[in-house]
DNA sequence: TTCGCGCATGCAAGCGCTTACATCTTAACT
DNA sequence: AGTTAAGATGTAAGCGCTTGCATGCGCGAA
């Protein structure tokens, strides 16, 4: 067996006898072809092997049938999954998932942007809806299709498929709240172009100053890793406030401070409550089990897909599908325990 | 602001006032052009904010700048955090990553792979070695340029950047004997179409044949998942042959049986010793630490970019990058202890 | 029989870019 | 000054596909 040359149309036409265009159509639209013919096609195309150019199919058609989808990390679990379920259902709808990663970071994510969009996305499915202005122009200004996750707002300008983040922290702290703790200390990932971190901390805000009694200790922020929670922990303590409860927006923090608790013979819930965001495997694995909000993160990826798919292929009988909110929910554990 | 034409080549070429040909070459070899021309073609590009366009570009050249990775799911810490390095690594050299996943399933890969061929991926990024005759005459025919990851073989027709499963598994399979057990069970992930699985197991009975006293009671397999890895426990229970060890082979099944276990009020390792494999987040959260082996992602993620990236551009003075053999190490927590 | 219509197919003009080749400029030689 | 080579730039021919329009055909209505 020996390599041979990449058919192209041309040669399928020859082969089943008709002229290209038709071999076109019957792969673009097969009902525009009569059966006869497109049978005849379709069996030229196996025995060539044919496979289209992309490149050619791209420039005549200005379509490529890829999405991209920009996210912080793939190496967390909190977007990994709702990741995995985007891509199974454009792959369902033969349309090919290009990924980049921003870090974090705003700049990275535009580069990104530029890149996908480079490599021909039709459209983008992008995680938050804090970014630069020059980013926001950007996309506006050329048209892109794209989606937010991981947030809702009702800025009808784009379509987000998300949750409140703000309300969200806010539940989980009211609940905090509700167990009597009064001295809150929040870890928080970093701020700089991460809205979730923003609202989240909003919200838990919004929960204390509703209740008059309560008041936040400190607020801290780091990075999505164990040790930099553990460093957190560490800060905390030494300021010998020490708060009852420590709400992290993120379940990686709350472990990280778990692990951190551990090593200082610090017992949790006893010796302090905390929990996390998120409910990713490792709330449910770690000791005590963390209580957590939960975060529908596979029916986020989906239905990010759908409306993205809609979004790009302005298709006539399905209704439009506009921006959704989903709902998180609290899951309790045990490290959230009534204060004394 | 509203949106404008998108600019093309013929655009920037009457601003800068030059050829279409010297902004191409500017674009892709800008040393093949002087150094006043170059700055005002680069101006020219910034005023307009042009782009090339993808399918323009993919055609004439015939390369897209696209390299594809296949893996059985995001949605696994284990290959995303691989998949992560390998992102970033493609990056700085202006590749962009497809992503197609396989769900652990030979003939969805092999769909994967077209898919993702047709959309022009230059290369190819799979896991593991052990794929139908007819998916491996594919990649042969159509000379497709790819590197397998997460396997090592010394088979010269295809690179491989990864880890001997077979001789891992033996590692730690005699870690555990060493430890004075000599009734083990193992619990592998599904075998169909998973070498890795397949050559753990193997692994295994490696080390348990050179050590005559000691046996294999029974031999499970579930998918990787917290609650099928539990039931695969409660089969091993039930059968009455109480193993003083259980070897997973991947810290996912581990776990899960861990937890399951703590339901069960059994405690690990005084009931029995477990050990994993991979080294994920998980396995150093759970209580007890997880005894596994540590697979290095991130490297191999990185190491195979750089390969896949080598073997796109046969690059003249960088020395051709083979296959590459990482090593696995053990790491010692305490779910292994000594039996009795 | 004739006309008209709709359907199946072919024709051919691009889509925006790359690149081999041709041309022109310049500077370093003899 | 004349010759040459190297470097900078332009010219134009595609790359493989899609698609608007033209063509041809068959069939029912007039």
């Amino acid at each position: 067996m020996h390599l041979i040359k990449r058919p192209k149309l041309e040669d399928v036409a020859k082969l089943a006898g008709v002229s290209t265009a038709s071999i076109s159509r019957c792969i673009n639209n097969p009902k525009k072809v009569a059966e006869p013919t497109r049978l005849r096609i379709q069996s030229a195309i196996e025995t060539l092997e044919y496979m289209p150019h992309f490149g050619g199919r791209a420039l005549a058609s200005n379509r490529t049938n890829t999405i991209g989808a920009i996210i912080p990390s793939m190496d967390n679990a909190v977007f990994a999954s709702g990741l995995q379920a985007f891509q199974e259902v454009l792959s369902h709808a033969r349309v090919t998932l290009l990924v980049g990663s921003s870090n974090y970071d705003p700049s990275q994510e535009f580069e990104q942007i530029q890149s996908l969009l480079s490599q021909g996305a039709d459209g983008l499915l992008l995680i938050g809806q804090d970014r630069p202005q020059k980013t926001q122009d950007f996309l506006r200004k050329h048209a892109i299709p794209h989606v937010l996750a991981w947030c809702f707002s009702t800025d009808i300008s784009c379509s987000s498929v998300g949750f409140d983040n703000r309300k969200s922290a806010k539940k989980i702290a009211e609940h905090v709240i509700s167990y009597g703790h009064q001295k809150l200390a929040i870890i928080a990932g970093l701020k700089a172009g991460n809205d979730r971190a923003k609202e989240r901390i909003l919200g838990i805000k919004d929960a204390v100053k509703e209740n008059p009694d309560t008041k936040i200790v400190t607020i801290e922020q780091c990075k999505y890793s164990f040790t930099e929670a553990g460093a957190a922990l560490d800060r905390i303590l030494s300021f010998h406030k020490s708060p009852s409860a420590i709400i992290c927006t993120s379940d990686v923090i709350a472990v990280g401070v778990m692990l951190r608790a551990k090593e200082l013979n610090l017992r949790i819930p006893n010796d302090f409550s905390i929990t996390g965001f998120d409910d990713i495997n490792l709330a449910q694995v770690v000791t005590p089990g963390l209580t957590t909000v939960r975060v529908p993160q596979q029916e986020m990826g989906q239905k990010a897909a759908k409306v993205l798919l809609d979004l790009i292929n302005p298709n006539l009988d399905v209704p439009k599908s506009p921006s959704q909110e989903l709902m998180t929910t609290i899951v309790e554990r045990d490290t959230l325990i009534k204060f004394q």
